[in-house]
DNA sequence: CTGTGTGCAAACTCTTTGCATAAGT
DNA sequence: ACTTATGCAAAGAGTTTGCACACAG
């Protein structure tokens, strides 16, 4: 994978600080006031190459948008709905108990948990 | 909510039996082996006119379909990825400890479980 | 005859793909 | 030059909407 300018852009926005939940289009956005010239089509592209190297992943919760974390270990997420924002619940604190074992000839990959939250 | 032949062509299907979930496209699909005539719109306005009646809840686990399921009581959900389907796990049995409270101004509206399985 | 509600063609949104172009050897 | 990889226009997939038509009063 190349650094080329649009890559280095769109790395910077994502890991120069915390942790981040973007969509593609979030993203674009940004990388445009920032200056840099890209269309969303690289954006997209961008962020599946960022994926499949591992430093991204994918969390779905809206069945419009795909977000994308730029934290890939162990944990949960609340969902603001009306927002349509995320927040981080660490991992290490959330215990799930009471769920069957896996079908026969599957196994687990991963546990999802999403908190939906509605505005008060 | 008229009883018109579309929308009673669909309910048999949804809920004549057992607990389903359907895509849209699937329940199409099956409407129209049954012999109804219906277009792939109609399916997704009955469908969220039966979600906004209570009868049915959107499941969210692709990011490219949703998932209708007819079962609205508490319960998770595990999703073969490679089959797309999705089996229900009853949510008088899972038990989730140490998620933090709900962020000030905000409530919970609904706690998500999703186990991805992988085939072996 | 009038008004409410229905079903679907066409439009819209988000995401992926095919290909001309650019970068490296 | 030749090959591999890049960025984006255009296409694709899933879903929603606007409107002609049908049905009930």
């Amino acid at each position: 994978m190349r650094p080329t300018q649009q890559r280095l852009a769109l790395a910077k926005l994502l890991f120069a600080g915390h942790d981040r939940h973007v969509t593609a289009e979030l993203l674009h956005g940004e990388a445009l006031s920032a200056g840099a010239s890209l269309s969303l089509a690289t954006v997209y592209n961008t962020l599946n190459q960022f994926m499949q190297a591992g430093l991204l992943r994918q969390v779905i919760v809206d069945g419009a948008r795909i977000h994308f974390d730029t934290n890939t270990g162990d944990h949960h997420h609340f969902y603001l709905e009306g927002e349509d924002r995320l927040i981080d619940i660490p991992g290490r604190d959330v215990r799930i108990d009471g769920l069957p074992k896996a079908p026969a000839g599957t196994e687990i990959q991963r546990v999802d948990v999403v908190v939906r939250l509605k505005g008060r």
